[in-house]
DNA sequence: AAGTGGTCTAGACCACTAT
DNA sequence: TAGTGGTCTAGACCACTTG
């Protein structure tokens, strides 16, 4: 009946989430209907109003749902619902676009940070970081060109990991204890330099995109600073933008 | 004492929210520092902990502060705290580099919308809508050629507007009433075509960033689709990413 | 053991929308 | 007028961290 355990393992605000995330997703509730008020979801599943609503505000935040006072709760036209915000790596990037993801481990040593890399990542000049440059390939060709420089306690650990066959985030988030929360990226249009082109198997001259991301972990602690080098005729670079102080 | 009104026009969380965030800009709490606890706050300022809670929720939405269960609640670091998340077009993009923007209108018409365009915009095809197109300058020079192409009841208004000295953002959110909460944004490097090239004063061959942008106003309601080309030597993309799912 | 944030309750009054 | 979401209360028990 009402599919809310009292005292499972997960809070009931979470599986009335989970619950109402599935109502969309099947299409029993279609863009723009309205879905059952805060007062009926809790007689509906024995909960309080207080935790109904936050279930629901978090699927507003996350763009699924709407609300309008006075009226109701709605759901979100699919194409800004359904297209979730996701911090990720490479692989996972790869994986969303059904490509295989892949790498080739050129160098990966500790590294004695240069100045720039420093500030970036709130170490001290010449702090040893880890530091691995990797080609990476999307279905076994070339996509991009990429060197991540990581710094946490123990980060020397990374030179014993399978690089070639493991994502990096996913090491850094369940080996390593490292969530990774946040990230500020810069994208640039450039055209190859000599070393590049060959690598990833283009002509001098060939566009691509440079991009540069700083990553952070809890504490808005910076963790990596990863700068790449992708193909500019295999590769488009998705954002989704949410509207800071955008009201519940 | 307080500084909480009981009864004022603004909701007592909105209140302690701007209270502790003015804390942490003024530098009285630094980063890393815990803030009082949730009791503690309750106490203060004479409101329950739900209020106190939901004011503290919203700041570490916003990536200023952070919890720590069993431990408390601290004030984020600043490189990550302070650049906050905004939707911006081409001139508050150019403010926030202290540049100047500028733009020189090329075509400004009512529209038969193309299928392509037609899909994102979640219109029939040949659906009429307005379209603008512009060269973009940043202190007077050239960085930029923007197609804009918006569609809303009423959108042949815009027609009138003086577009090569407003913001079309600005007008679009004040004026029609229109508030641009979210974005979907696709980067890609690419090389001049030859009548790009001369409005921007570039040579054949150069690199550019090509971005199509998809903007959302309320009810996840597709409002503009706009695609631009840049100067690849002038122009760097900037974006924050936040991991969508994360615990409050 | 004491203090913290995480979850939750069972109500309440308000502003707003629709009929 | 009835129903909706927006705000708010005064508690409660839990898991977790630190002494």
């Amino acid at each position: 009946m009402s599919g809310i355990v009292k005292t499972g393992p997960l809070p009931r605000y979470y599986q009335l989430k989970e619950l109402l995330r599935e109502k969309v997703r099947s299409g029993e509730w279609m863009p723009g209907t309205a879905i059952p008020s805060e007062r009926e979801l809790c007689e509906q599943y024995g909960i309080s109003r207080m935790t109904a609503r936050q279930s629901i505000t978090e699927l507003v935040r996350e763009g699924l749902l709407y609300r309008e006072q006075g009226r109701g709760t709605f759901v979100a036209q699919p194409r800004i619902a359904q297209q979730l915000l996701r911090l990720t790596g490479f692989s996972e990037d790869m994986q969303a676009r059904h490509q295989r993801p892949g790498a080739k481990v050129l160098t990966a040593e500790m590294w004695s940070v240069d100045p720039r890399t420093a500030d970036r990542l709130n170490v001290k000049p010449s702090h040893p970081v880890f530091r691995v440059r990797r080609l990476r390939l999307a279905d076994a060709q070339p996509l991009a060109l990429e060197t991540a420089v990581v710094s946490f306690a123990g980060c020397e650990r990374l030179l014993d990991e399978d690089l070639a066959h493991s994502s990096l985030y996913q090491l850094l988030e369940t080996k390593y204890k490292l969530p990774l929360l946040a990230a500020e990226q810069e994208v640039e249009a450039g055209l190859t330099q000599e070393d590049e082109a060959e690598l990833l198997g283009l002509g001098p001259g060939d566009p691509v995109l440079r991009t540069r991301r700083v990553t952070y972990s809890e504490r808005g602690r910076p963790v990596e600073y990863a700068t790449a080098v992708y193909r500019g005729d295999k590769y488009t670079f998705y954002t989704r933008i949410v509207r800071d102080g955008v009201a519940l």
